[in-house]
DNA sequence: CTAATTCCTGTAGCGGCTACAGGATCAAGA
DNA sequence: TCTTGATCCTGTAGCCGCTACAGGAATTAG
């Protein structure tokens, strides 16, 4: 049983961050010693590297909290209930995370556009007066 | 000299969001009535659009707050001043943009795998397994 | 003159943390 | 044993860029 401070440095996640999960009902409460300070048994720290890792694929907290419910813990080791949910999940994300980077690349053709005609200008700015010119 | 609801439909900015804009000090206060209704002149709305243009390139506000003090208003028309100054910000936003689009690339492959060991998978979830295991 | 609309200020919420303040408790060395 | 410093606790407030109220005042249309 370790405390938050070796949980966080076991797994990745800051302190403030893993009370900030438990406040906020992603991660359940783990137990507490007489004084009331928090210890994590070796799945705590699993499910706060899982978490991590899925917060790295860019996963909002409450798919994460999705994908956490469809896990079931037993005898010290974590299964998946069911696959396909997890997989559509994961295949969301996936969408959405297309659909960002096809926006961003919009984005930087149309900063690359302004920022071309900027290098080229004589004269009064051409990149401010297009952001302003009705 | 226009309300702030006319100010918004005209410039596409939300009423709430241009008062907001105005707290913080990325717009100057307009003009006020005798009862203390804010009152937009042409060039406020322009500020307006460019704002909302430069939103629109996710430019941040405070580099927003940047790029509007390069502009200097005279006689109803808005001109650069540090055409350099401009592109500098332009460019950085550009980088920004680039190491943005970079990462959820690097994301999306990282789904990808997952979601492709998870399609060929017999029993337990590899997807939840890959994202649980120490 | 009334009713609907618009406007005002101020405050709180979103997500996902981060950074305190102010105190309790613990572990290691003298 | 005492002390020092590290770690822990709760609670609150801040970051960004809005958005959504509440509760009231003013304007406008019919």
């Amino acid at each position: 049983m370790h405390p938050i401070g070796e949980a966080a440095r076991r797994s990745g996640v800051h302190v403030e961050t893993i009370r900030y999960y438990e406040r906020t009902g992603l991660l359940p409460g783990p137990a507490r010693s007489a004084s009331g300070r928090r210890l994590y048994d070796k799945d705590g720290i699993s499910r706060l590297r899982c978490v991590r890792r899925c917060r790295g694929l860019g996963f909002p907290l409450s798919e994460i909290k999705a994908l956490l419910a469809l896990s079931i813990e037993g005898d010290g080791e974590i299964h998946a209930t069911a696959c396909a949910d997890v997989r559509a999940i994961g295949e969301r994300q996936r969408r959405q995370v297309r659909a960002k980077i096809d926006d961003l690349l919009e984005l930087e053709a149309a900063l690359g556009m302004l920022i071309e005609e900027c290098r080229e200008a004589r004269g009064s700015c051409p990149a401010l007066r297009q952001l302003f010119d009705d």
